[in-house]
DNA sequence: TTAAACACTTGACCTATGGTAAGAAATAAA
DNA sequence: TTTATTTCTTACCATAGGTCAAGTGTTTAA
């Protein structure tokens, strides 16, 4: 499947975009790659695009006043990536997006976007529904790290995302769990 | 300001909703008073309603196996409130949402909801913006609860939200904030 | 093909926060 | 006003997970 149709594929899942509308969608995204290890967005940039990605595996991270690196999200195949609130505010990130594979994205800028949003409410639609649905797993996420062991979280992400764990090293997960590495090599070793 | 117009109030702020619109808005919601420490929704039940708080103070929180709440949200006046997993997609909720104060809300029915979303596309664009600053705001409370301390989690609170401490508990605080309240009253001692 | 960088593990020790229990203070109910 | 309930604090001990440091594989790049 040609990276366009993927995309129009998904936004049909939650929303209704008619042939017109599926033309002119596609025609206001671009497609880049990104090679293993590049940046997509460095802190303090104004993060300019929403990229969907078609292939490939980005994690977005910020870095602490000790240097230190904390991951938010590790998004592969078929998924949204950027800074929502640089991008729709196009105020400076303070985060970094980082291609841990080579990728390939589908990019749209935010005025495009806007215009796009104004023009199409079934992309609108699209979009409530998808944020909506962040958000409650947002607070999910939020929960888990609150009130339940490690051990559980890490369990939790074997059983629902195990093809992360193919595709990503364990120092990223950690981080996205919450912990450091060497306590899940820990955990690793316990089972 | 009546309660009808504190709703159209906020919904212009980040769309645009006409005249005639703000008329079929206002008469599809209801207008509802509960008492403190009464339950909005109960584990197990469809959340059937979204609710915007005109003035009063309600929590959302779920009660783990061993019997204890945890505190997702602490909402106060002119807030949403609502399981939106359960009222969404009208599955039985894992929640339940009580009064804090006695509370007086407006209340749409999914049914209702969905037309009215169907029909008016700015009602769409402004829960599509409502639900993205509300993942972005669970995605910094999420970095807070991995990497900070429970301390500076307080203090952030303090700065920021001020009014719950006149209004709530501190038991709930320290709930929504992921500590004990045996931590919390610790924490508050040592400053 | 070798060196450098990265990924992962292990051990010893430390600290923030939890668990339990009990009492004081404040608020609500009778 | 008295009693009951809820909220908040304190003390003592337990523990999950962090920090630091060192060592072993495993990629990556020169």
């Amino acid at each position: 499947m040609p990276e366009d149709n993927k995309l129009i594929y998904y936004l049909n899942k939650w929303s209704d975009i008619s042939k017109d509308n599926e033309a002119t969608i596609t025609s206001a995204f671009e497609l880049i790659s990104i090679k293993k290890k590049k940046d997509l967005l460095v802190s303090g940039e104004v993060c300019n695009y929403l990229y969907f990605i078609t292939q490939g595996c980005l994690r977005s991270f910020y870095i602490d006043s000790k240097g230190v690196e904390h991951i938010y999200q590790i998004r592969m195949d078929n998924s949204w990536i950027s800074d929502l609130e640089s991008f729709f505010s196009q105020v400076p990130s303070e985060y970094n997006i980082e291609a841990l594979e080579d990728s390939h994205l589908l990019r749209i800028s935010n005025e495009r976007m806007e215009q796009l949003l104004a023009e199409i409410p079934q992309l609108e639609r699209y979009f409530r529904i998808l944020f909506q649905k962040a958000y409650v797993n947002a607070l999910t996420r939020l929960n888990a790290t609150m009130w339940k062991t490690a051990m559980d979280r890490y369990n939790d992400m074997l059983k629902e995302h195990p093809e992360i764990f193919q595709r990503v090293p364990l120092i990223y997960i950690a981080s996205y769990l919450g912990i450091t590495p060497e306590s899940l090599s820990r955990i690793r070793k316990q089972k």
